[in-house]
DNA sequence: GTCTATAGATTGATAGAC
DNA sequence: GTCTATCAATCTATAGAC
């Protein structure tokens, strides 16, 4: 039952936000009455936190055995790729706990934002210290600002429970064309310099 | 007066969500009693839904601005360029109405979030044509998918508040790194490989 | 472990005075 | 236009039976 409740409530922060998401909602999908929750967590600000904390430390797990499956003399790239697939796998494997994750963290009361503050900083350090090592081998231009690296590619990828759509392609292959737009760009090579030419002003 | 509390309206629902923000709390940084609001507003549904009608109006209107400005004899990229400028700028530019117009599309009560979703379907719509432009002028690669171009383009872009710093460089700075990325990648040109053709098509 | 019953606080909204 | 006063509904949480 406790782990019921946990999926329900999971669900429902994650759509709903915190404050719209009344206990009562979660006993009904769960078959029970509002007060036998408190029988398995002490209060709401337990209950979204223990959702929160779960999908934060799966995410951060999953993204780490993504990384150290990666051979140690391989290079930044190849574990950077497994990050980026780390990370993508694991929103869509923890699903509404990863959302409730993302999603919530302004919305907590005070107490338990401060408390997970923490995990969502460490994962920022992870992605730039990647990033870091990426433009020690000389793989990111030095005109760039690391910073603005970071949120190029953690824009989409945070978001890809919103359009990832598995009819279209597997993970891997979008992980794929998502690593090879981050390091090559969308440009065709052959067209990737040229002096401005001149466009037949057609295009619909 | 109804200006001031559509303004506080829009942090309030932008920062705490919807079933978050009260009446009350509105109306005590207004000054004045909750009951007040309602000699200008009908009812909570109908102050967000204003809000929120406000900042999408806000964006697309001044996206528009910023293409309809370029030279109509210009290529697809300046296009896209001043897409990409008009975009970031309408989210910095109208703050919290933008920030309630992104964050409350899916915590709106249900007959007020019907209106706004054909707002939002004909923004995307946009995006899509200004990347099918690029394509037909070859400045994308044939391989990739333009739905994913548009997530990799928007999803940096449009979480622009939260990470965008002014003493960082200008917002026209930002601007043109972030085409840039987009349209080089990240690599140095000389680390660039060559086209690579032949995607491994879709696996599972 | 789950129930019934209920306390205590807060919410959106209305009525009517000024 | 804003106020005071208030209502009905809903919320989190507790107490105690089973």
């Amino acid at each position: 039952m406790r782990e019921t409740l946990l999926q329900l409530a999971a669900r429902s922060f994650a759509t709903q936000g915190y404050t719209a998401t009344t206990m009562r909602s979660i006993a009904d999908q769960a078959g029970i009455e509002a007060a036998s929750i408190y029988y398995h967590f002490a209060s709401k600000e337990e209950l979204v936190e223990v959702v929160v904390a779960h999908g934060g430390d799966s995410i951060v797990q999953h993204i780490r055995e993504h990384v150290d499956a990666v051979p140690s003399d391989a290079g930044s790239e190849a574990r950077f790729k497994a990050a980026v697939l780390g990370q993508m796998s694991a929103l869509i494997k923890f699903g509404d706990y990863a959302l409730a994750h993302g999603r919530l963290l302004t919305q907590l009361p005070d107490k338990a934002r401060e408390r997970q503050v923490k995990r969502h900083e460490q994962n920022q350090q992870l992605w730039m210290s990647l990033l870091e090592d990426l433009r020690a081998e000389r793989l990111v231009r030095p005109e760039l600002d690391l910073a603005l690296c970071r949120v190029m590619l953690l824009g989409p990828i945070n978001s890809v429970q919103g359009w990832f759509n598995p009819r279209k392609g597997s993970l891997e292959h979008v992980a794929d064309q998502i690593c090879s737009m981050f390091f090559e760009g969308v440009k065709p090579a052959t067209t990737r310099k040229p002096a401005r030419r001149a466009a037949p002003a057609v295009s619909s």
